[in-house]
DNA sequence: CTCGAACGCGCG
DNA sequence: GTACGAGCGTTCGAG
């Protein structure tokens, strides 16, 4: 690759002079200047040489130059276009950009809209009764006396305020609920089942850029003897002729997953290697940079394009907001691109999207394993993000319809069951029985005020310390579990727990245990609590923490997974369209707008919300997960020879971490079960507590804490190799500062050094989890780029079939059809959605789609994640025509071909 | 009235 | 004070 004109040898540049005026204002700031000196390497190799502190990076930051006189200018014809990609090939570059518009349907629709909605029409009218409203009457007062008279009139006067006050109001309720419309539509740019390509940039090397403005109401546009559609068919194929597909360019991108939706809107497949500048940076600042991040939590915002481009160029780039309102226009498409700022603000991205790329690349190699790491892994990624977005899952209206009529009874009477029995302990003030809030989950200040002050129920749990200090106690399931044993026992505090185990002596009704002097301390405290009175409230409290388990549940699930769903609802594809980004610690994805990976799971959920989600007509879903990943990684990762030969041999590592608690061959079901949660645990750094509280949640069992760290201890026997990984691991963080991954990802941890005993642990135990979540996530990032790329080689050879024998009349070719019914093509076997150990395909329903689609994935999911890794990998493929009906892959085809 | 903290719960 | 990673809805009080 040429790093021609940013740092280094500008002589790529210097052979191609610009042809065009400056456009920029960056590059009419200053005269071009000479080279930049170059990087001093044994200045680099010294600082290298020189001891750094833990979580330092030496890096020798590229030199930047001024920007060159920009040569940016549109193409509107084919033989142009042909020649410019050719110059990408070339360079074997290609920076791209698209800008987007809401399609014509979706302008006709919104036309609709406004019309039926009225505002103005309907806002007069409520603004002209409210005006009238305020014309007092003020006849018949003539009998009334001075002083009753203003006493009237002041009155009528309130009246009417008070209507007109109602009515604008209303008119200002309406100017809401229209603003709130028009925002949704000015964003349908961004979706591209209601929008369209409207202009793309194409920059096979810094400061040179072409613009094709496909599809414009102003100015000159691609190809003008060919409706649009047809121009941006003949447009697309030609970029995936001799870009896409080709595996000697790199295609550029600054926010990826944007135009690979875009592409999978027409069909196209963007193949390695791509990159995306944004996750370079976000990710290269968050190790060499941290300070400069503002909030870990969200480490890309205020790192968009346009702060960046300014922070490493000193350039500042065109706002697009300002550049529509300028022009009065709602798209982008009403602005020309042909010339003017228009084609300057297009340019200009795929410009920065190089230049970006250059630099940031050039910081990468100085971070060890980072340039793979990105190349390969993260930044293709984001292609997958997209092909995820632009699919989402299909929603079935009706079921969640009547679903959600039954969640709503189901908490309207739980609500009403807790009020009653708040009724029946309590009288209010006025002596009658006390009315209470108990708003949509049963836990408002109000309830709480009744259960701990009014009907003083015993606290099991405290919650977090707030800013004053005060820990107020807990309502979660946890304490209500609590709560509820506590009253069955009559115990004041949950530490008495222990004394239920001790047997009580013979006539122990008759012993006082204060003064009896034979009995042990135990004893005593067992004696008290047996002589204890039941609380007051006894059965109705333990009735009352039922009801309140069943209402904070049902009201998740309501709002949050039924409500809270349906807004995401795409009108136009009938699809929820779960978002992705992957900021987050451990490189993991994370889901959002709704959050795709928190649906509940069937087993724990009366409504079967996975339900909702089907698969489209003639289609079916496709699901294929990882077994035991984490604790397969584990097993890598500590090099324990017992899991792994456990792992290789199809063993079962529940059972014989159950034998290692119980000391005992054979194992019943019960004591495999009880081995789950103490085997997950561990990879966490999990202490006795957690696993105490896993019991109780989770399986509803009581175990004590002496219990719970026999089992910590009988998984660490088991596996040796487990906690000496997590001592080394803490070890070697401690020296580098960071913990990281199979492919080189890494993660800063300024805790692990900490003098504070409880920021080191923390620490400690993520630098343990890391290289487990981390690795599980970039090898499943690895296979997921893999398969995006197979599922566009499938594509492009239908689609140049189906090009080559239909009549491809003038773009009027259906791109879906033609690639349909091919395994691994778009249409026919598409990935939706991953949930960490788990990918979600909407497949056709055909037996050797499905089964083509499950070899290839599934081999490609067992393929060892390195050469010599000594871990058996293995996934599982199942099908369903809804998410919450899974049955055997393999099963499911054979019935199908029988049938 | 808006916004953020705290809490609680869904997932792997 | 004792588990890793993540998002979102409700409630409540501060500004």
């Amino acid at each position: 690759m040429k790093l021609g004109g940013l740092f280094g040898q500008p002589k790529a540049l210097a052979q191609v002079p610009p042809k065009k005026k400056p456009l920029s204002p960056a590059a009419v700031a200053g005269p071009e200047v000479g080279e930049a000196p170059p990087v001093n390497l044994s200045h680099m190799a010294a600082a290298r040489a020189k001891k750094l502190k833990p979580g330092q990076f030496d890096i020798a930051w590229p030199k930047i130059k001024p920007q060159q006189l920009k040569d940016y200018a549109p193409i509107l014809t084919a033989a142009e276009l042909e020649e410019w990609l050719d110059r990408c090939i070339e360079t074997g570059t290609c920076g791209f950009d698209w800008e987007t518009a809401a399609n014509e349907e979706t302008r006709a629709a919104w036309t609709q809209w406004e019309k039926d909605f009225d505002l103005e029409g309907r806002r007069a009218h409520y603004l002209a009764v409210a005006d009238e409203a305020m014309t007092i009457d003020l006849e018949g007062l003539d009998t009334l006396t001075e002083k009753q008279r203003a006493t009237e009139e002041k009155r009528r006067h309130k009246a009417a305020e008070k209507t007109a006050k109602i009515w604008e109001a209303k008119a200002a309720e309406l100017q809401k609920e229209y603003d709130f419309q028009r925002a949704i539509y000015l964003k349908t740019p961004l979706d591209p089942w209601r929008g369209d390509i409207c202009t793309a940039s194409l920059c096979p090397e810094p400061h040179r850029v072409r613009v094709v403005p496909i599809s414009h109401k102003q100015g000159k546009v691609f190809e003008p003897m060919l409706t649009r559609d047809a121009a941006r068919k003949l447009f697309l194929d030609m970029l995936d002729r001799k870009i896409f597909r080709n595996e000697n360019v790199r295609k550029i991108a600054v926010n990826l997953s944007f135009e690979t939706k875009y592409a999978a809107k027409y069909a196209k497949y963007i193949q390695k290697p791509a990159a995306d500048p944004l996750v370079a940076w976000v990710r290269c600042m968050q190790l060499v940079a941290p300070e400069k991040i503002k909030d870990p939590k969200k480490p890309a915002s205020g790192w968009g394009l346009k702060p960046t481009t300014l922070d490493v160029f000193g350039v500042q780039m065109g706002n697009f907001t300002e550049l529509l309102q300028k022009h009065g226009a709602d798209f982008f498409d009403e602005i020309a691109a042909d010339r003017g700022e228009g084609l300057e603000y297009s340019a200009e991205d795929a410009d920065y999207a190089v230049q970006h790329d250059l630099y940031w690349m050039e910081i990468a190699k100085q971070i060890p394993r980072y340039e793979d790491w990105l190349n390969n892994i993260e930044m293709p990624f984001g292609r997958v993000i997209g092909l995820m977005e632009y699919w989402g899952m299909k929603w079935d209206p009706e079921l969640a319809e009547t679903k959600r009529k039954e969640a709503i009874a189901a908490q309207a009477a739980a609500a009403e069951s807790i009020r009653e029995i708040i009724r029946g302990c309590l009288t209010g003030d006025d002596n009658r029985p006390l009315e209470v809030n108990v708003g949509k989950g049963g836990k408002t200040g109000e309830v709480r005020s009744v259960i701990f002050d009014l009907m003083r129920l015993p606290i099991a749990k405290l919650g977090d310390p707030t800013k004053k200090g005060v820990r107020l106690p807990s309502l979660d399931e946890e304490a209500l579990i609590d709560m509820e044993f506590m009253l069955l026992h009559k115990l004041e505090d949950l530490k008495e727990e222990k004394y239920l185990a001790i047997p009580l002596p013979e006539g122990w009704e008759q012993i006082d245990p204060d003064t009896d002097p034979e009995l042990s301390k135990d004893e005593r405290m067992a004696i008290r609590i047996a002589k204890r009175e039941p609380h007051p409230f006894r059965e109705q409290g333990m009735k009352l923490m039922q009801l309140m388990k069943a209402i904070q549940k049902a009201a998740t699930l309501l709002s949050s997974h039924i409500d809270g769903r349906e807004k995401h609802l795409n009108p136009v594809s009938g699809r929820i369209h779960a978002q992705y980004t992957p900021w987050t610690e451990t490189a993991r994805l994370n889901s959002f707008h709704p959050n795709g990976q928190n649906v509940p799971r069937t087993d724990n959920d009366v409504y079967k919300i996975r339900n909702f989600y089907i698969a489209g007509p003639g289609k079916i879903l496709f699901f294929i997960d990882f077994s035991g990943f984490e604790l397969r990684i584990m097993a890598w990762k500590s090099n324990d020879g017992t899991m792994i030969e456990l792992f290789n041999t199809g063993g079962d590592m529940h059972k014989r971490t159950a034998q290692s608690m119980t000391g005992r061959e054979e194992i019943t079901k019960k004591e495999r079960t009880d081995a789950k949660p103490a085997n997950f645990g561990i990879s966490y750094g999990g202490t006795e507590h957690s696993l105490q509280t896993t019991f109780k949640t989770d399986y509803g069992v009581r175990k004590t804490l002496e219990e719970c760290a026999k089992m910590v201890a009988a998984v660490k026997a088991a596996y040796p190799g487990i906690p000496k990984y997590q001592v080394d691991i803490v070890t070697l963080a401690r020296d580098t500062g960071y913990s990281e991954t199979i492919y080189g990802y890494k993660r800063l941890l300024p805790g692990i050094n900490s003098p504070n005993s409880y920021e080191r642990g923390s620490a400690g135990r993520q630098a343990g989890n890391t290289p487990i979540q981390g690795t599980a996530a970039d090898v499943m990032k690895d296979v997921q780029n893999d398969v995006y790329d197979e599922i566009g080689r499938g594509t492009a050879i239908r689609y140049d079939q189906a090009e080559a024998s239909d009549a491809d009349r003038m773009g009027l070719l259906d791109l879906t059809a033609a690639c349909k019914a091919h395994p691994l093509s778009h249409g026919s076997t598409d990935m939706i959605a991953q949930i960490h150990d788990e990918i979600i395909f909407e497949a056709d329903e055909d037996a050797d789609v499905v089964d083509a689609l499950h070899t290839f994935v599934k081999a490609r999911m067992e393929r060892p994640p390195l050469p010599d890794f000594p871990v058996r990998i293995e996934a599982e493929g199942s099908v369903g025509y809804a998410w919450g009906e899974k049955r055997d892959a393999r099963e499911w085809a054979q019935e199908k071909r029988g049938a």
